[in-house]
DNA sequence: ATCTTCAACTAACACTTGTTAGTCTGATGT
DNA sequence: ACATCAGACTAACAAGTGTTAGTTGAAGAT
């Protein structure tokens, strides 16, 4: 069922994973070659350049929450409803992106030609959860206070989930959003 | 009575300020000669090398981060208490390092020598945090969920201030605190 | 007036960077 | 049997990298 990768996809996998671990930077096409098994001007057989590789790691990522974030602000469903549904959609992608989430919260400042349409991505799913938070606190479900501290709060944690969910391969995804659903909407308080 | 920067001071600092912008890979000696006026050649009579910039800007915020752990950690006072401590401590540690706080948290892998003095301090920092939360959860504190997870939304909220905060000047730090409070300890349902 | 020091400079180094051009090899289609 | 072609290779490029050596001029000390 799960279709053979490509090479232009092992390469941009191959990178991803790379570019977790030193930084977009740091990484030379004698790296990726390396990695790849290959010499670094062979790559060019199934690339354009460094840049599009980081283009196509990070855009398509973006677009994923995007889409996601769009579903669900536009279900039905109480704004808590909601909550949980973003957190289930973070640790979701997480899991099955781990190497491109690091480019995605690190990287994409390197982005160039595609950094306005990253921006504007970034920006409209941003503007989805801060109308939920909003909704939710004007129908009195959640406490009122900054709803950009608070969106911030839960977003830093979820943008953050690819550091840590691969250390603690145990941790089963039902159990880890159920735990996050409490932290971060319920409170640690007994 | 703020005594004036050495210029060496000034290298580091301007650094910190290219690092959080393109991260440590991508600042070159000459972009950083540039921000300061002067050509690379120069920055050699007062720094060793580029490497070492990367270790002052790191390793005084981490020990900065360790002793401040563990004075909470040590002091008298419930979990809660403590929790408390521990946001106003990186409230305040982030407002005046936002720069080298990016440093910390994205370029932590390019350090070399002081590589294992880094995990270290940041081992013992978190064994510190740990510590206070299995108190709070053996005492009827806090909730009684994985400390680990507990612990990593916290810290990653509070590891991206340096993120937040410049945006906001307006925002001031009791405020701040106070909400991150309410958010990350007592949890945002009405 | 002379000496020393500081902090800038120019010039250059050896090496690494992303990328291109052109070549070779083995599999595939006819 | 032969032509095609994807995908690897070697060789090379121009530009950029961190860093060193040696020089210069101004400020402060003797």
């Amino acid at each position: 069922m799960k279709k053979p990768e490509t090479r232009k996809e092992e390469i941009i996998n191959t990178a991803a994973k790379l570019f977790k671990e030193k930084g977009y930077s740091a990484v030379t096409m004698r790296d990726l070659a390396t990695a790849m098994g290959m010499k670094a001007a062979s790559l060019y057989n199934h690339i354009n350049s460094k840049q599009d590789i980081l283009n196509a790691i990070i855009i398509s990522l973006a677009e994923e929450f995007r889409n996601g974030m769009r579903l669900i602000h536009d279900s039905d469903g109480s704004c808590v409803d909601k909550l949980k549904k973003i957190i289930e959609l973070n640790v979701e992608i997480s899991r099955q992106n781990s190497f491109a989430m690091a480019s995605l919260n690190n990287d994409w400042m390197h982005l160039e030609e595609k950094m306005m349409y990253y921006q504007k991505l970034k920006k409209d799913y941003e503007t989805d959860f801060r109308n939920i938070l909003i909704t939710g606190i004007e129908k009195g479900e959640i406490v009122n206070i900054n709803p950009d501290v608070m969106m911030f709060s839960m977003l830093t944690t979820l943008r953050s989930l690819y550091i840590w969910i691969p250390k603690k391969e145990d941790v089963n995804p039902r159990e880890l959003s159920e735990n996050l659903n409490v932290i971060l909407v319920k409170g640690v308080l007994t």
